[in-house]
DNA sequence: TATGAATGAGAATTCATTCAT
DNA sequence: CATGAATGAATTCTCATTCAT
């Protein structure tokens, strides 16, 4: 489809490999954690080389946030194929969030990064990314109320925000207060993100 | 039940002259305003003060993440003496939560800081102020759960943690994206928080 | 004279080329306002291939500066062709100088640079330019003194030197403080300027 | 008249200490060849020190400036106490420029700083200590016009920034090409500039 | 010749924390 | 107890110049 120089490629993988570094340093050292000079010597370019292929650092944890999105709309996308009734979909959206805070706690991190930071300016590209996503759920839920298993009482793009809201903030219970729940009440996080699932399935099920 | 001595007393109120100050603050610079020198300048005293009194910046946020805690705490304490069913005082639990973050926004990031960032190490007093009200909702769980108002399937334990994660996400939601979903959906906040009672209470009520 | 190879042509096309770029990103950002990276862009040149033509940014400027003070020079020229007294025409000189800064207000200041800045080191090619202007000057000087309207005490060549160093701190003086000037007392450039003809004419004019 | 405790006057002595430092590297580095870290360097002090006592890098160039125009300054009020015609001590405005400029060139260079570049904003002290010797410069003009040595047509005003304009030319003349005009035309800087003083001697007196 | 990726030494500024007095 | 001067590592970003291809 796309044929990209040889130039052009090459330009993409130091872009990458930057990226890749920033990720690294992320997962170890957490989202504030990242630095110009960390992501230097990870890769092991002078400072000055990370500016040619960014503008700012601001870009480059806009570009991660964007791509920790694009890869969980790619989950979402693969919910559309399944065989299940679309009010299913709707939990499952949900519960995929969980399964890949689960694998990738540093892209949930970003993709909620902006959702809970209103310091950064969302770029268009950003914003995009996140319109998918809402677009791709907003359908579902349409099509959940056309077929009759959204309880007519909810307006579908009002459950469509909520469903993100709600998932985000019980996940962000789980990850930083998940161990304690376990310790104090011995709630494991897998139950209580199942009871999650059954609270948003008795709340929207007709 | 403690005999405070008149140090004890006078360092007390050294204390709370500092969060006091840190608070005035961050109400106009927010929280990421926030500086030792800041502090300084505000209390008229010396820098190497603070730190008689605190042991680190950190310590200054957490106690006020405390402070905002007992604050919310004591909505829903008042709750607790209104005279409607367990499962509305519930319900009352997150709109209480939604009121507290209009009319407090400082206090509210406070609360959900801790809640959010998962570098900050929690404090004894931290927890326990956590802790308050968590025993607080899972107590009027619990009676719902008793006097049948409470769908029989739901874990009362669970619903106290999942309330409060649903209802810190909805309100973050609000908070960064609640312009964009005005704009772009013409969904008000208000409208979009009813909707998520009205949620909740589908969720739950028998 | 010379016989140039189109090599020689081709070479010198292209560092006209770059000048022209230097020359618009200057007009447009200021003398402190160019970078190599902005004449690469403006070009389309690789950076690398500047350097094959100019063996540093600041040769850019001494050419540039020979450029505007060649520029001057033809100015000057004119004022020797004109039906107009000697002495007259060594005020034409300022005067000259004036619309030249007016008009070009680039050119100006790339006179002036190296007037005004000595960190630089002028090239051969700049004091050539440079001594063009005062031959040209010294020249009109002396015929002044010959038929006798230069006051006979002024030597001809002091006058040269001390009419460029006396414009040059006027229009100067015009250019940072003219605003001020206008503001606080009144006086607007074109009269401050006119005055200080007069005064050079009271000078020298016996 | 004013007492300082001894914390100010550390305080003081301190900012003295830094702004010595920064004098010792402008003149050896010139007046670009300033930056913190050098004067961190030269006073053994860390970089936050310097920013202790001066809030930004263009403070301490302002104090400097001002330093010198304040030096400039005295040495003008000491004209004033002569025993000479008062056109007598415009022309010693000059005079002294020089002999200042000779004695201290990196304070010459300071005073012209702001006079030469645009890019900077004058601060209220800096206005000040400018403004100060504009109005000692046209009081003598003044008294110039009334005793009757200074030419009627020349306005006091006119003249005083004509004088200070045209003495910071030929200075700057004599500094940048100073060398270059004794060796071509075997002029001393000394002869040049006395050429230069009777150039302004024949064009205000009467 | 031409390229342009890479360099890396700066640059200014901030701020939590320490410690001698 | 109280002070506040001093620290210095960290931070983001710039840009003239070089050099392998």
């Amino acid at each position: 489809m796309s044929t990209k120089s040889r130039k052009q490629l090459e330009k993409e993988n130091r872009r990458e490999l930057i990226l890749q570094a920033a990720e690294t340093i992320m997962a170890s050292n957490g989202l504030h954690g990242l630095s110009i000079d960390l992501i230097a010597a990870e890769t092991q370019l002078a400072k000055g080389t990370i500016y040619l292929y960014f503008k700012s650092k601001e870009e480059i944890l806009s570009l991660l946030s964007v791509k920790a999105r694009t890869l969980l709309f790619k989950e979402f996308q693969k919910i559309e194929r399944r065989n299940i009734s679309n009010i299913e979909k709707l939990i499952a959206v949900s519960k995929t969030s969980y399964l890949f805070y689960k694998k990738n706690p540093l892209y949930y991190d970003l993709v909620s990064l902006y959702e809970v930071n209103n310091q950064l300016t969302e770029t268009g590209e950003m914003y995009q990314s996140s319109e998918n996503i809402t677009k791709l759920v907003s359908g579902i839920a349409d099509r959940a109320r056309k077929d009759g298993t959204l309880r007519p009482d909810v307006d579908p793009l009002h459950i469509t925000m909520l469903l993100w809201g709600m998932t985000i903030g019980v996940l962000q219970l789980i990850k930083v207060k998940g161990s304690l729940i376990k310790q104090k009440m011995n709630i494991s996080e897998k139950e209580l993100f199942d009871s999650f699932l059954d609270t948003v399935r008795n709340s929207i099920k007709k």
